[in-house]
DNA sequence: TATTGTTATACTCTATAACTATA
DNA sequence: TATAGTTATAGAGTATAACAATA
């Protein structure tokens, strides 16, 4: 093993340009588990920057309050703070943090649930759904200028494949 | 369209579990190559949060840090931060900080470039090698055993098509 | 003038933990 | 006792911008 040779330059030898992200870090003597994971996490990592930057400077929002207003839109009646702790993978009190500047903002709103007053229900004002479909749709159509160059086969392969390994980590989490 | 119906119940319905995640937020009607990113970034996330979360509390570290010592594995003579940002895609004053951590450590040192003395080369120290190792054995472990349940032609398929949509997304970035 | 790296600032996200109100 | 949500705290990462030293 030589822990010095980059994986990208191996491979792109006099073809494709290297690229750089977190595969160049690869040395060529990861295990084939390795290789696939630093690739898929440089290609997020490709689109999601593109992705952070673009809501900032053109919408001054981030990921994780689009996140929250997209679960927001399966609920049309509400979602319990909870509810979106454990969609969005992060702590209760980080909802609450989220959900404090979109209340300010008018775009959410809090009722409170007359079953179990220790809950309350986080919707979508009129406001935050007319700027919702505005983010989802220049997101959509980032998606699109980003990915549209890969052929459809491939990006249906993608999809499935992806299904599966999704599927088999989930089962694997030490959470679960 | 339906607004409210969420593609991860329709697409597993009656067969396997919901995974509450970034992907639970797809509607259903969206493009396909939107489809296609957020189940890959719930692909990555699954994993990088697992990741990120082990480095913490097992070696008391974050990605980044680890990032930037794995990027000095390919460089035994010393790196320049403008390299290590480029490699990275951070600003020059995030790699000072994250050099600075790491240097107060004793895990990297920063050399002064005869040949211009604006720059520093910055390297591993023999304890940052070490504790690198650790890092980068454990880290591979993990992997294994989060993604070791895929089979061998899905992997192999996996990594090939993401090598294609990683080099079809890198020329459609507007930065390049 | 341009580049390398540093410093300062402000902001978001995150985890942890203590706390209140309710069940 | 357990749960829902809030608050407080601390820390990391990030972008931006001003700055010094050097090229």
């Amino acid at each position: 093993m030589t822990d010095f040779t980059t994986y990208t330059a191996v491979q792109h030898q006099g073809a494709l340009p290297a690229i750089p992200d977190l595969e160049t870090r690869a040395t060529g003597d990861e295990d084939q588990d390795t290789r696939l994971w630093l690739r898929m996490l440089s290609c997020c990592n490709l689109i999601e920057n593109e992705v952070r930057s673009r809501l900032r400077t053109e919408f001054q929002t981030t990921l994780p309050r689009f996140d929250l207003m997209s679960q927001l839109t399966q609920a049309p009646k509400g979602m319990k703070m909870s509810e979106l702790s454990r969609l969005m993978m992060v702590t209760n009190g980080n909802v609450t943090g989220i959900t404090d500047q979109l209340e300010r903002e008018g775009l959410v709103e809090r009722l409170k649930d007359a079953r179990d007053r220790r809950s309350s229900l986080i919707r979508l004002t009129a406001k935050g759904k007319r700027t919702y479909r505005k983010l989802q749709q220049a997101h959509e159509s980032w998606i699109q200028s980003l990915l549209g160059g890969t052929a459809p086969t491939t990006r249906e392969t993608l999809f499935d494949l992806l299904g599966e390994l999704k599927h088999a980590t989930y089962a694997r989490l030490p959470a679960c």
